[in-house]
DNA sequence: AATAATGGCAACCGCTCGTAC
DNA sequence: GGTACGAGCGGTTGCCATTAT
């Protein structure tokens, strides 16, 4: 990476770079219990820690923060992020949210090296093009009760405002998808050995994710893991 | 036993986005 | 509206340990 620099040394900014020794850690984690995470640019000047905000974010994010799961990805961990892949694809922070105690970093190391080297199985694209269809669908029914509901005078005040609400849109849609997803897969794992049916493709055993992309499918779990869900909140 | 290849993970880089001024 | 800055994100790199030859 940084070549000539090596590991362990000083940069042309004179911040420390490379591993991160004990006595940095306990700095790092003084501070944080002190001033509380964020401002992550005050950190040398309140410790002495010669590492760059970059860094201290960094380091606390991945390594520090005591809410963090050590250990091994789980099995039931590995297909939330098969599924939530396919769905979002290398949105690892995303992902992350839905695997509490995972970072992105930890995620996605873990999908390249245990899922890049292998071409996307036919069912995850095939997820990934079920999910698009749908989401489009869902955009143009909204786009069209729009225009139902506006009064032909205030079309062209719609028309000025298309672009921020169809982001708006996105976005909504982006957490509902956000929501379902994780809330499937938490019945899933409910339901206890649910995930035996799968092979490690994450897809099931008689090649069809059919019901967990029938999106249909979702609220009829929804009841089994509304206690779950909230507390998660 | 020595060396090469591979896997796993920590850390850095460049970019983007949001916000304060 | 433009700019600077902080924070966050995804991609990439480098080191170390383990496994294969």
């Amino acid at each position: 990476m940084d070549g000539q620099l090596g590991w362990g040394t000083l940069d042309n900014d004179g911040w420390r770079k490379g591993p991160w020794t004990a006595q940095e850690d306990k700095l790092l984690m003084e501070h944080v219990s002190l001033h509380g995470d964020g401002k992550w640019n005050s950190v040398s000047k309140l410790t002495g820690l010669r590492r760059n905000g970059k860094s201290c974010r960094l380091r606390w994010v991945n390594y520090l923060r005591p809410d963090l799961k050590r250990g091994n990805i789980t099995p039931q961990e590995e297909i939330i992020i098969q599924e939530l892949h396919a769905l979002w694809g290398n949105r690892w922070s995303n992902i992350a949210r839905s695997l509490p105690g995972r970072t992105d970093n930890e995620i996605k190391n873990y999908w390249r090296t245990h899922f890049k080297k292998s071409k996307p199985s036919k069912n995850v694209e095939q997820a990934r093009a079920r999910h698009l269809i749908r989401q489009r669908q869902e955009k143009k029914q909204g786009q069209e009760e729009q225009q139902h509901l506006h009064h032909q005078g205030a079309q062209q005040q719609q028309a000025d405002m298309r672009a921020p609400m169809k982001q708006a849109e996105e976005a909504a849609m982006a957490d509902d998808m956000a929501e379902m997803t994780y809330m499937y897969s938490v019945s899933r794992m409910l339901q206890g050995g649910g995930f035996g049916g799968y092979s490690s493709d994450g897809s099931t055993e008689d090649g069809s994710w059919g019901s967990l992309w029938n999106l249909g499918d979702v609220p009829d779990h929804l009841s089994a893991v509304t206690a779950l869900y909230g507390e998660r909140r």
